[in-house]
DNA sequence: CAGTGAGCGAGCTTCCGCTTGACTT
């Protein structure tokens, strides 16, 4: 029997706060929420004001029965679920699923996990906040609404199983916007002059760079003439002091962002190793949007600021939250003990533990305070100021742990030390140079980049951005990709001795490494929402949204209300475009076939994109996919047409015809029914028929011992060799051989044994297994990863 | 671990936010 009972969301949480509370209280976690809305059409009761049916989900049940029982058992029940608005929520879906009374519930709340913060929260309870709960309800069935009634109007319109919703399309037009900007970017060219000087007396380079640039290569040549008979006298000397502010604590954005840049991870890598450090207590709550930080939390860092640094490093301070969006149930992301400066474990957890804790300390250091030098230099001759900057550290403050870094650092050269200089001292020069700069466009995203993009649109919360990346592109709408670039000739001149070189110098432009790049179909999708539902993809939706939301929190209007006034125009949208909308397939007329003179156009077809020659009723045409990086939008008639020359004719072998092309594995060689990989390091152009032959027989060995055993007793199974070692083939399904078997010396019905234990995980939907709530998930992945073997059963 | 691309057209797909597991191919 235990007295009281606490239920939290998260069970690392409840781990903790036991500790805090002593006997008297048992705590619980719920695991987020227990009920959503049930998966079918009958969810939401729209005649009938938009009733929501909610059931309990399949993974929950479990721990509803758990926490059932021990509310039955205890006295008091507090629900201290997040204080934000979906916590609320978890604690009415608690106090109605386990059947709770108002007399024995009590609601709490806190804001970070600490003694202080617990004790003060049993002591100020609260009832259940229902305007807060209204808004959930909103939240979660306008989500509801436009995602189950968008995305049937896209496998109409557009292609099966694909999805829209009002985070998801809105990240990839974010994303489709962009690389139109990108490739509809017309460069600008300026000549840049920068300089190298020094004193009369010694050697040390001072670098000078001239503010304005040339819109010439004539102008910037013009100065350096002028410039190689001109003396150069310093005619001012500006000295001023400035500062440097550290950055807030992490918040699940900005970690995102910093470890991305830092460390080069992906958002769900650095959520996956921030997750362990939080179930290891190294740090707090990683998915948050707050950069406050408890009175515990600040003392801390304190203390350890002043014994490793010193009394003078110290600042302790609270920031605060620029994202309007913010609910601010945690506090931001620190270490929980800032006296361990690393923790055990992988390196890798371990590289983004030093990371927070660098960002937290740095976040109650001292400002930097520094000196920033500019000093003007005459050119005699041109009536020109070139400018030199230097900048000392004074006192380093937060810098001695920490400087955040920024997503576009090109072009950012450190101001370094000056020597000592004075007004109208006069310099030699080194060399001048002018450089030919072209202007770039906007960056495309990276994961991080998108995420932040997000936030500041108020889009998505903290726990799904990576979900959300990871979303869109599973569904192909976007892919992460590097690019090569593309050679770039520029200008460069240089002055030295008295003379000038001029010459052509190379550069890479386009370089791309981990980039979002929107496919054929994320674009098609984008345009098809955009031209029919304007409203949802406005980047301003949620906001809106947002707005009314907090006015259902706040108990000025009705939640049915609200989602009335959203889904009737919006519903009637939905019903005009299935009726009237044409079947989009992104149909593009590239040009014309100098071959057949027949037109060349490009679309999407089942498998993708592909190009055509040839689109009258009778004509007789030519299918081609188009190759990894190609688009729709951007594809020329020269790329077009050589992907035409597919597949190619190598020469005959053994009277059958040896040809190359590119499937979707890649290259490969097709000998009559045979198909075989070309190796990465071969051009499928440029193979000859003997190295074509090699492949066929390498493959043929290959196959020939890819066989292992066969049984007489059923000509379908086999045992194979795969490259995984070997396993089993049944009817084309293939099964697991367990790891201590011996291959040879098994027999048929051992074999068969085998196969009867493992079918069931693939079948398993009959409803005998759904008292067994830890399958379901299973059975679910199991069943969207083997649609084949699933789609046989049925027959 | 397979190499297609209109065709017959069953029954399927899908949202956003809370949380953690238990798998392998």
């Amino acid at each position: 029997m235990t007295k009281n009972l606490v239920i939290v969301e998260s069970p690392a949480k409840a781990k903790t706060i036991e500790k805090f509370l002593g006997k008297d209280f048992t705590v619980r976690s719920s695991f987020g929420h227990i009920r959503d809305l049930d998966k079918g059409d009958d969810a939401i009761d729209i005649k009938n004001g938009f009733k929501p049916n909610y059931i309990v989900s399949p993974d929950k049940t479990k721990v509803v029965a758990e926490l059932k029982k021990l509310a039955k058992e205890s006295e008091m029940i507090w629900l201290a679920s997040d204080e934000d608005r979906e916590g609320e929520a978890i604690s009415w879906h608690l106090f109605e699923v386990l059947g709770l009374n108002e007399s024995n519930t009590k609601r709490i709340v806190f804001h970070e996990i600490t003694k202080p913060a617990i004790e003060n929260a049993i002591k100020n309870p609260r009832k259940i906040d229902k305007a807060l709960v209204d808004a959930q309800q909103a939240r979660r069935i306008l989500d509801r609404l436009v995602g189950f009634e968008l995305s049937p109007v896209l496998w109409r319109k557009v292609k099966p199983s694909l999805s829209a919703g009002r985070v998801q399309s809105v990240a990839v037009r974010l994303i489709v916007e962009r690389e139109r900007e990108v490739n509809n970017f017309n460069s600008d060219t300026d000549f840049k002059i920068t300089a190298e000087f020094t004193k009369k007396d010694n050697s040390k380079a001072i670098k000078a760079e001239l503010p304005q640039r040339f819109k010439s290569e004539a102008e910037a040549l013009e100065f350096l003439k002028l410039s190689s008979g001109s003396t150069f006298d310093i005619t001012n000397i500006e000295v001023k002091p400035a500062q440097r502010k550290a950055a807030a604590p992490f918040t699940t954005s900005t970690l995102q962002q910093e470890a991305s840049r830092k460390l080069g991870y992906p958002v769900a890598k650095t959520m996956l190793l921030a997750q362990k450090l939080y179930e290891a207590g190294h740090i707090t709550y990683m998915r948050t949007d707050s950069v406050n930080l408890s009175q515990t939390a600040i003392n801390g860092a304190a203390a350890e600021i002043k014994s490793a640094f010193g009394e003078r490093y110290s600042m302790p301070r609270n920031y605060t939250t620029k994202s309007a969006s913010a609910q601010e149930a945690h506090e931001a992301i620190r270490p929980t003990y800032f006296e361990n400066h690393t923790v055990g474990g992988d390196q890798q957890e371990n590289k983004l533990y030093e990371l927070i804790w660098k960002r937290s300390i740095a976040s109650q250091m001292a400002n930097a305070e520094l000196e920033r030098t500019i000093v003007d230099i005459n050119v005699s001759k041109a009536n020109r100021t070139l400018r030199a900057e230097g900048e000392i550290i004074k006192f380093d403050g937060f810098l001695k742990v920490y400087l955040e870094s920024k997503d576009d650092d090109e072009d950012e050269e450190n101001a370094g030390l000056l020597p000592p200089l004075s007004k109208g001292e006069s310099l030699n020069l080194l060399h001048m140079t002018s450089e030919q700069k072209f202007s770039r466009p906007a960056p495309r995203y990276t994961e991080a980049s998108l995420v932040k993009k997000l936030e500041e649109l108020g889009i998505g919360r903290p726990s799904t951005y990576a979900p959300t990346i990871s979303t869109i592109q599973k569904r192909g709408y976007v892919i992460k990709d590097n690019r090569e670039g593309t050679p770039r000739n520029y200008q460069t001149s240089t002055l030295k001795n008295g003379e000038i070189k001029t010459k052509t110098a190379v550069e890479n432009t386009g370089v791309e490494k981990s980039k979002l790049f929107p496919t054929d179909i994320g674009t098609l999708v984008t345009d098809f929402l955009n031209e029919h539902f304007k409203q949802i993809m406005d980047y301003g939706f949620t906001a809106l949204v947002e707005k009314e939301f907090d006015e259902i929190a706040q108990g000025v209007i009705g939640w049915t209300k609200m989602i009335e006034e959203f889904y009737t125009p919006f519903h009637k949208d939905v019903d005009n475009t299935m009726a009237n909308a044409e079947r989009v397939k992104g149909e593009r007329i590239i040009g014309t076939d100098p071959v057949s003179g027949k037109a060349v156009s490009g679309r999407i077809g089942r498998y993708g994109p592909l190009v055509q020659i040839g689109d009258q009723e009778d004509e007789e045409k030519k299918f081609a996919s188009l190759r990894p990086g190609q688009t729709l939008e951007t594809i020329t008639i020269e790329q077009a047409l050589e992907l035409f020359k597919l597949p190619r004719l190598i020469g005959e072998h053994l009277g059958e015809k040896v040809t190359a092309a590119i499937g979707r594995f890649g290259p490969y060689i097709k000998f009559g029914s045979l198909f075989a990989s070309i190796p990465k390091d071969r051009d499928l152009f440029e193979i000859t028929m003997p190295e074509a032959i090699e492949i066929i027989e390498a493959k043929q060995k290959a196959e020939a011992e890819k066989l292992i055993k066969s049984f007489k007793e059923d000509e379908e199974l086999e045992i194979l060799k795969g490259r995984w070692g070997p396993y089993i083939s049944h009817n084309k399904s293939n099964f697991k051989l367990p790891k201590d078997s011996n291959v040879e010396t098994l027999t048929y019905n051992d074999v068969m044994a085998i196969i009867e234990k493992q079918t069931p995980s693939g079948g398993r939907k009959t409803s005998k297994t759904a008292a067994k709530p830890s399958a379901a998930p299973k059975a679910k992945a199991k069943a969207k990863a083997k649609a084949k073997a699933k789609a046989k059963v049925k027959k």
